[in-house]
RNA sequence: UGGGGUGUCGCCAAGUGGUAAGGCACAAGGUUUUGAUCCUUGCAUGCGUUGGUUCGAAUCCAGCCACCCCAGCCA
């Protein structure tokens, strides 16, 4: 085992592991698979299914594929594919081998599907869905027999050639597994195995017209590929007897012998499926559906919006890898459903970016500020720490003239208490600079604040002030240098903890403040500078990132990631 | 009402018969030219509930309660 792995937490996943590692259970293999389907994008949820195979498959020097469980082209596309294969990567996992498709596995489904039926343990049924849905039975009555259960063999194996040929149209046939109509279980109810789809398939093109359902093609897939772990979530709890059913009931050697391994696996176990709980998180939706709804209704701006729980959502925002696979990690793996909390989220993405993003300073909501002391041309080159704490990241060059910008909220006139900034006649220190003086406040006819006059303490730059102490410390961007910058400020989608609660409409309960755009900020010119990083924290503001679909050479933008922490409440 | 699951601090979550880890959040101090970071301290005599077994139970047994999943030719 990795020596390292005795350090992480444990969870009922890595200890499955260890002992089935301790038992040699697979030969001492550890191989998980990632199967979406390619018909959306992904999204955080998915992001703890991939750490977890991706994850526990490096921890034991496993390996993890990526398989896309393409069975139903009604809904998936080319698109989906890329843009999840561009996803995994991003979070810093690699597959092993090729790229998987179900798809490329239709030929051996379909050989696996007849030998079900030479067996006795498939037929071709002709009910029609709204007739199979009534021969079914309900959660507490037993299902009834299809009239074409007791269908001959020969007949079966032709007809289901005749499906395949193309010869019947869509819903008039499926082929349907023989197992028990009374099982308190309803998978078990005689589950379809096939059905006629007459669609081009986005890997397969036209070539079938026939498709495997998930249930047929998931454990065979795995078992092709020699998954020993099969790590689902818990919805699929009940499937699990199925998922048996079907290898259990199918020609183990003609099974080792289609695995990737072929007849060298030693010993030849077929892979179990284990399941555990999805991920949720309050304040937002997860529901494939509705993330499409939203991005289709215009709710968000697209997949990608920086408010959508999406992977790529999460970048554009300025979420990194790291602090992704840190949260999942801190999140756990468990049975039990659990709705985590977004602080959680909050908290490891704040952790990374503390550590690496340079700090810079920016104004959102400008204010101008003279001083007075200093002349009409006076221009000087202050050097500042990119990072208060790591000397390696070098300094920055912080220019500062006779005018400056500060933030209209660190200046009032009349403070509340504990109000640490500006005030008439008080004090505060220009972040990295001088301290200066409050001496005057400028306003117009109306008694809007236009600016503020300031005096110097020229004495106070690297130095404490004389005397007494100032407790105030303000960033601030100077007027002649700064750069005029759009800023988004991020906030939660939804406003309610839980909008996909049964009662509740998810659309009624947006935030209708997630998105707030200034159009007047000032930042240093550094942030811009040539090789500069894309991601910052502004200081005492937050983490931001510059938007890297609308930010133009002209008109930067940045994207709020997440606000500092604040203890401080006025 | 059939079947399958889950219940440990406000939120995650370890723990698998020997006397409740950790993280988030929160609170109080300290450091600080970011009200940030960092540091320190506090935060479940109790593990859904009621009984039982045991020298000893979150862990074993029984009953009860609550919540989640399943009646797609979706995955």
């Amino acid at each position: 085992m990795n020596p390292s792995a005795g350090s992480l937490p444990s969870n009922f996943i890595r200890n499955m592991i260890a002992r089935d590692l301790a038992t040699s259970k697979h030969g001492g293999r550890v191989h998980t698979r990632f199967p979406p389907e390619p018909n959306g994008y992904l999204h955080i949820g998915h992001a703890k299914s991939i750490c977890l195979n991706f994850g526990v498959a490096a921890e034991n020097d496993g390996s993890c594929n990526l398989r896309f469980d393409d069975t139903n082209p009604a809904k998936e596309s080319q698109e989906f594919v890329d843009a999840i294969k561009e996803n995994i990567t991003w979070l810093g996992f690699h597959w092993s081998g090729p790229v998987r498709f179900s798809s490329s596995y239709f030929d051996q489904l379909y050989d696996f599907a007849r030998q079900l039926i030479e067996r006795d343990k498939a037929f071709v049924c002709s009910l029609s869905a709204e007739q199979a849905r009534e021969y079914r039975g309900t959660l507490t009555e037993p299902g009834r027999d299809s009239p074409d259960r007791g269908r001959a063999t020969a007949d079966n194996l032709a007809l289901f050639a005749r499906m395949k040929a193309g010869e019947f149209a869509d819903g008039s046939y499926s082929l349907r597994a023989k197992i028990d109509m009374a099982s308190p279980n309803i998978n078990m109810r005689d589950p379809v195995l096939y059905r006629i789809r007459h669609l081009s398939h986005h890997q397969t093109g036209d070539t079938w017209c026939i498709y495997p359902t998930y249930d047929y093609t998931h454990c065979i897939s795995d078992a092709i590929e020699n998954i020993t772990h099969s790590l689902c979530t818990l919805e699929f709890e009940d499937h699990r007897p199925l998922y048996d059913w079907i290898l259990a009931n199918l020609d183990k050697e003609a099974l080792t012998a289609a695995s990737d391994l072929g007849a060298s696996t030693d010993p030849y176990v077929l892979p179990e499926q284990t399941e555990f709980a999805k991920l949720k998180l309050n304040y937002t939706v997860m529901g494939k559906r509705k993330l499409k709804d939203m991005v289709d209704n215009r709710v968000v701006t697209g997949w990608d919006d920086p408010r959508m729980p999406t992977l790529a959502g999460l970048r554009r925002r300025g979420f990194t890898p790291t602090a992704i696979r840190n949260f999942c990690e801190s999140v756990g793996v468990s049975r039990s459903d659990s709705v985590v909390d977004m602080g959680m989220l909050e908290h490891a993405i704040r952790e990374d970016l503390d550590r690496t993003a340079p700090r810079v300073m920016c104004v959102l909501n400008p204010l101008r500020v003279e001083l007075r002391d200093f002349d009409e041309g006076h221009e000087e080159v202050l050097q500042m720490a990119k990072h208060p704490k790591d000397e390696a990241m070098g300094r920055r060059s912080v220019p500062l003239g006779r005018e400056v910008f500060i933030d209209r909220a660190d200046f009032a006139e009349n403070p509340p208490p504990g109000f640490k900034r500006l005030v008439p006649g008080g004090e505060v220190r220009l972040r990295g600079a001088y301290v200066i003086r409050c001496e005057e406040v400028l306003k117009d006819a109306d008694g809007t604040i236009q600016g503020l006059i300031c005096s110097v303490d020229l004495a106070t730059l690297g130095k404490r002030p004389e005397g007494r102490k100032v407790k105030g410390v303000v960033h601030w961007v100077s007027a002649a240098h700064g750069i005029p910058v759009k800023v988004r400020l991020y906030d939660r989608l939804f406003n309610v903890e839980n909008p996909e609660a049964k009662d509740v409409d998810y659309l009624e309960c947006l935030n209708p403040d997630s998105l707030l755009q200034l159009d007047g900020a000032i930042v240093e010119p550094s942030a811009l500078a040539q090789g500069a990083a894309t991601s910052f924290q502004f200081e005492r503001e937050g983490y931001f990132c510059l938007d890297s679909a609308d930010s133009s050479a002209s008109i930067p933008v940045f994207n709020r990631t997440i606000t500092l922490r604040d203890s401080w409440s006025a």
